[in-house]
RNA sequence: GGAGCAGUGGCAGAGUGGUUGAUUGCGACGGUCUUGAAAACCGUUGUGCCGUAAGGCACCGGGGGUUCGAAUCCCUCCUGCUCCGCCA
């Protein structure tokens, strides 16, 4: 959410904003309708005053004077009434206008159209070239008996699957490994609760505009989560932090659901894009302080990026364009992984920075020791790792010409083996 | 799921319809005293909104209602606790 002052102040930038991201919502007439609420609420805050006025000294009285004091307010709660019933009209309009104005992107945020041109930034690693004619993680995996999507669609429908054996349990070490690098930082591990009320949902600014993208449970008003980003970025929600208490840092691993509504016909081959998958997922909550930000956006992107060498998979970095921005999002920078049978890079990671977008949705703030103000946190979240997505890569990229799988180094301790084989 | 109790300022804890934004204690901050510290004493100490300011308004878990007037009465939701039932 937008300070509604600085709308006021420069209603282009906001709009040109909601241009660029494509984002759609109508600044005019959120500053009309903010136009009226003021005047309202100053109108009835000038009757309050009045009525005070009167109503302190009802008690001393006498009973002629009190019975036409009495009179007097009354007609005074007729007016108030009337206002009353305008600004109840006008605050939900208000409010679900706010939560629609995006965030400006930042300076360094290409402008662009949609994810072709997001901005390379850099390559690390080298793409392996094959000397024999190399299968996808989905042959591999059937093959090796540790990928089981027909009954996986049987049971649950499509974009659903088993991990089985060496599949399950390389799924697994992956997580277990990025979880323990996270926690070799300082990352204070935290296990999530799942259903979220629309309140996360939309602290995280999720909601409105991601309805259709998560399941509900309607029963409940709950909401599976997407990511940990909800819980982890909500944890502090309406909370008035010391100081000392940042930056918050924060880790979790937890499954992520995700109902891939308009998605039909995408990315339907193998584990890419699925209904339900785990991740490891960092989040830190800063003070409001753009370098303190930018300093935390690139240490949670070079986390990431410390996973992956591990791993020794090829990645490039991208600057998000303005284009596939998230409304709230003033940055972003995406781990692009190499996958050979998409023959290309991949999103596997996406780091954003919010500044203090998410945390004026959810009032998470923190207490400035200087000035005594509460102020706004600024909040900043990343992928560590998402499996079985980076299970592509790994199977593909670690493939044996007979068919077996390496294990990367890294993740043997976790396995007890380094090859996988039928 | 059934029955009951509770939710007040950083914490503890008064307040059951009228100058109560709220007694008091603790904590915290400032000051006096002291070589220093402790003790003692004095003072300050919630948030949001409108306003250049003076000042005004709102908020006693959330929302709604009764009333000229509500922390105090009513409804509803949320949260916590106790007992019973069920259960990985």
């Amino acid at each position: 959410m937008i300070d509604i002052k600085l709308i006021e102040a420069q209603p282009a930038r906001f709009k040109e904003a909601a241009r660029t991201k494509k984002f759609d919502v109508d600044i005019d007439r959120l500053l009309e309708v903010y136009d009226e609420l003021k005047t309202l609420r100053q109108k009835v805050q000038d009757i309050a005053t009045e009525k005070n006025r009167i109503g302190k000294a009802v008690p001393k009285m006498a009973e002629q004077q009190r019975k036409q004091a009495i009179a007097e307010l009354s007609e005074f709660k007729e007016q108030e009434q009337k206002y009353d019933e305008r600004i109840k009209e006008l605050e939900p309009q208000f409010e679900e206008l706010m939560l629609l104005v995006p965030q400006p992107a930042g300076d360094d945020v290409p402008v662009g159209e949609d994810d072709t041109e997001n901005v390379e930034i850099r390559r690390e690693g080298q793409i392996r070239k094959f000397d024999f004619k190399p299968k996808d993680h989905i042959e591999l995996g059937t093959a090796l008996d540790i990928i089981d999507v027909e009954r996986g669609v049987k049971l649950s429908g499509t974009r659903n699957y088993f991990l089985k054996g060496d599949g399950a349990l390389l799924h697994w070490a992956v997580l277990r490994f990025s979880l323990e690098h996270m926690k070799a930082k300082g990352y204070v591990p935290l296990m999530v609760p799942l259903l979220v009320r629309d309140e996360a949902m939309r602290g995280t600014a999720y909601y409105p505009g991601g309805e259709d993208q998560a399941y509900r449970m309607e029963k409940d008003e709950l909401n599976l989560v997407g990511t940990a980003e909800v819980p982890l970025t909500a944890y502090h929600m309406g909370e008035i932090l010391q100081k000392e208490q940042l930056p918050a840092k924060y880790v979790s691993m937890s499954s992520c659901f995700r109902r891939e509504a308009g998605a039909a016909g995408k990315d339907t081959y193998g584990l890419y894009r699925i209904h339900q998958f785990d991740k490891v997922e960092q989040v830190v909550v800063c003070e409001n302080d753009e370098q303190e930000s930018d300093k935390y956006h690139a240490e949670i992107l070079h986390n990431s990026e410390e996973v992956l060498q591990a791993l020794e998979l090829p990645y490039r970095v991208v600057n998000v364009c303005t284009g596939d921005l998230g409304r709230g999002q003033i940055k972003k920078f995406d781990i692009e992984t190499w996958m050979p049978s998409r023959e290309n890079y991949c999103e596997t990671h996406s780091a954003s920075k919010f500044g203090e977008f998410q945390s004026r949705r959810m009032n998470l703030r923190y207490k400035d020791t200087e000035s005594k103000k509460n102020i706004f946190c600024h909040t900043l979240n990343n992928t560590v790792i998402a499996s079985p997505r980076v299970l592509i890569p790994i199977l593909e990229l670690y493939q044996n010409a007979d068919g077996s799988v390496t294990v990367p180094k890294v993740l043997r301790p976790y396995m007890g083996k380094d090859r996988i084989t039928r």
